[in-house]
DNA sequence: ATACCTGCAAAGTCTTTGCCTTAGG
DNA sequence: CCTAAGGCAAAGACTTTGCAGGTAT
């Protein structure tokens, strides 16, 4: 089984082409964000197992941030006073349901419904490179 | 011209409902996120000139907190490193368009296209007590 | 060889709390 | 009067950076 590797040797080669070098950090933390298919904090992938006793908390804060530049990555905001970073992969745009009460996050199925809207703004107020964040909070079914 | 006092008098009204003793600070915070009519951070309430020299940063810290137990206000995040808080006056719920270089924040007119979904994941879900956050970003006309 | 990457430790930024005093109802 | 609210100062939480040394290319 070969699982997401072809996905995650994608966004290497993509990382590689903008001009990133590629270390073991860059490898490990590509797949642990591509297996968790969800936004993860700085605090949660430096205390994954597979990168804990890799590399050091800066590092990861620093390959965040070139792959953000390189547009490669997105931080978000979620709520939480952390910030939480998730792979761009197109075509996999995901909007989020977040428990209020123990922070569970889930992404939503459903289709996103604010793309029509989102060109509307774009033609109607002159921003570029338009794209947005879509959250719904509330108390989840264990919570209440 | 009466402009907002109306407002702030139910806002702070409610507040003495909730329990809360009507102080200088809250009057004065109230009007401001009212008069500004968009999120504001704790440090911009703090130097705002009309808190600057009236209250501790602490004080409008623990205001804050205190309206948003009472669900009067709400928190957001917005993207920031701060959070931002906004005033929850019924119906007239806000999506915002914020610009990633410079950091100017716009509430958006279009009426808001997700409350449908809301509501089916409401009810495919079980969670309660929903409620969303959509921020739309992108570089302003200024920016670009 | 050299420009990029890393670890460590320290400094920043924003939030939150403890404790004692003040004042609203 | 008595309990909520406020001031001050210190502690937390999370992020960010400087510098010396390591490594992909």
């Amino acid at each position: 089984m070969q699982r997401d590797d072809t996905n995650s040797e994608n966004i290497l080669s993509q990382c590689k082409e903008s001009g990133l070098r590629r270390t073991k950090a860059l490898e490990v933390l590509v797949e642990t964000l591509l297996e968790r298919n969800s936004p993860m904090t700085l605090a949660e992938l430096t205390e994954h197992p597979s990168l804990a006793e890799l590399c050091d908390r800066a590092t990861v804060f620093r390959l965040l941030q070139r792959l953000m530049d390189k547009g490669i990555i997105r931080r978000l905001g979620l709520h939480e006073r952390a910030a939480y970073f998730t792979l761009l992969v197109p075509g996999r745009h995901q909007d989020f349901l977040i428990c209020t009460k123990c922070g569970d996050i889930e992404p939503i199925k459903a289709p996103c419904p604010v793309h029509k809207l989102e060109r509307e703004i774009a033609d109607s107020t002159g921003y570029e490179n338009l794209y947005h964040e879509l959250e719904f909070f509330g108390t989840c079914p264990q919570c209440c």
